[in-house]
DNA sequence: CATGAATGAGACTTCATTCAT
DNA sequence: TATGAATGAAGTCTCATTCAT
């Protein structure tokens, strides 16, 4: 019963791992060029295990995408700034928060977009997100905002989706936390002037 | 002399044939998946052929980067605004003429997204595209608008980002006109908030 | 434990299986007249496989020279002529020795002159291959010879030199027995008139 | 007309072009490994004109052959040395002309070296070649000699079989002027010695 | 559960050869 | 005579996948 056990949580450990590794390649190297090979070495496993617990390598990636959502995160940065009370202060917290995750889980961000414009389905999934984190803003803006739900609706995820085009392909290359919380101050502050 | 020409005529065709259908391809199924048998075809000429030209798969990428450097289009965009005078109706033109080309070479524009977070090369182009970009906007609005010019470069920086992402993620999945339409308006009567 | 060796087993016999083709094909088409099909086909193996055990074509070929150094061979000669007394006899024996080693060979040899001179290294093997043999050859002679230690080693080298040629371009076309050994009775008589 | 042997003066250029590039390209890089890019290239014409005067890369291969026959420059040596007298002056002018005759042909007897033993018809050339120098020494020699004429015939042989196989594995690598000429001495005394 | 030898389709690339100009 | 664009077969090598151990 015991090496059961510990069976069924070795076999555990080295899934996490496959899909560790494989989030690690596919985002360095892309779904395609990256190989069973590269990440069984990544991943410390021989090539064979792969399809012990997956049926493809296409399989992998979606488990890399269903492991790591993101959305977990995105509700308790909300949860975290339902108790703040300054505007300007919050949005600057909550842009912050945004960064950091950013910068975690940028391998996946990085794979998300690298794939997302051939499979419809990574695609989808990026919009879902983008819509959940529109949602949780809009929740806390609500209230503090004078203009249209709509228009709130559209600032918010123009935000968003320039926060995130700044991140991919400004801010990771310049590595410049000054410049990074220039923009911040500066994109709060334009916010507020949009919402209120 | 006319034969001379009359072939240099045709290779040069071929080239561009080859470039067109490299763009095609890349676009559709990305860089590596790729693969030179598929470009070859889609060009209609044999397989060899891509080697007469170019020395390699990657020679190809790049020539098709060359190509179609968008700077072009944006430089004739902001010609035809020197003469707008209304902000609201400038910036709404803009947008739509933006939109348009993002329309225009979508092909091209999800294989940068594709390909830069891998390949730095194609994410300094990228980049030089966005600078060039909020330079063509700053030249246009530097008189218009009220706010400081890193404040106003910023602004202008976030809307191009938004606009993209937005086309990436939403608008090129929706294919709905009048949402784009309306998010033309909101977003050019937000940016007015700002810079005012 | 026995799996374990069985499977490693294996494994080292299906290399031995891929080197043995190579020498077979190398020898009998040349290095880059091969192809990896053709070894693959010859060993009973498909294509890929090769890529398991060698990184390229290349080190297959430098895998079959290892192996096949001939240095051993030529230490058992010596070894037993040690024993010999008669010089006639001694060098008749050595020739007979040589001639039956180039037969097993011939396949090594052959390719050996075929590369050598646009591969400096496999030159340099060969050279070392000359050098041994002539200092095997003066151990052996150096106290029955009267004359000086240089004009010696020229006189074996030239001996060597010529039997590898004449096995080369002339032997192995006639393919008859009884011209072999009237060149080995003629030559030690001639090299025996040398070295008194 | 005049153009007529104009045309007919360039074509016999171009054609001697093709094959000195050939040579060239061939003993450098063996047979199969040269391509008709390269020898073009070398030649100085485009790629499509080797096919206007060979109809094929191998054609190409028995005109570089043809042409450089070596049989003439060996019948000059012999008529030349026709005139000497001392046998020990005669031998060592033989030699020194063998080297420099080997030395400005190094790159065709390099390249029929490569080929032979996959060519019979190469190996057959080499064999001519060999017997014919055997014939020109033995027309010199036998009457300056004690020993019988297949004797003299296997003594001559292995000189020239020993020479040549100096040359190639030996000599080039070393490029040592002073040691070329001791091993002359040295050949010469010891061959004397034989004949005697 | 884990290994890694083996498969075979297919990728990129090369190259002898042809042919319209 | 000369060009070089075009062909297509074949080569080296890669890699997802299978399977005996």
């Amino acid at each position: 019963m015991k090496k059961q056990t510990n069976r069924a949580l070795q076999a555990a450990e080295t899934k996490t791992k496959l899909i560790d590794a494989a989030l690690a390649v596919f985002s360095r190297k892309g779904f395609s060029a990256s190989t069973t090979k590269d990440i069984a070495r990544q991943a410390g496993v021989t090539d064979g295990l792969i399809y012990h617990y997956f049926t493809s390598k296409e399989e992998l990636l979606w488990a890399v995408i269903d492991r790591h959502t993101l959305n977990e995160s995105l509700r308790l940065i909300t949860l975290e700034i339902r108790e703040e009370t300054g505007l300007e202060e919050a949005l600057t917290y909550i842009l912050r928060s945004l960064f950091r995750l950013l910068d975690e889980k940028e391998a996946l961000i990085a794979m998300f977009f690298g794939e997302s414009h051939r499979n419809p389905a990574i695609q989808e999934k990026l919009n879902q997100l983008v819509a959940r984190g529109v949602q949780l803003f809009a929740g806390f803006l609500k209230e503090r905002s004078t203009i249209g739900e709509q228009e709130l609706y559209i600032a918010i995820r123009n935000m968003l989706n320039a926060l995130v085009m700044y991140f991919l392909i400004h801010d990771r290359v310049q590595d410049n936390k000054n410049e990074r919380e220039n923009y911040i101050t500066v994109t709060v502050h334009q916010f507020i002037k949009i919402i209120s």
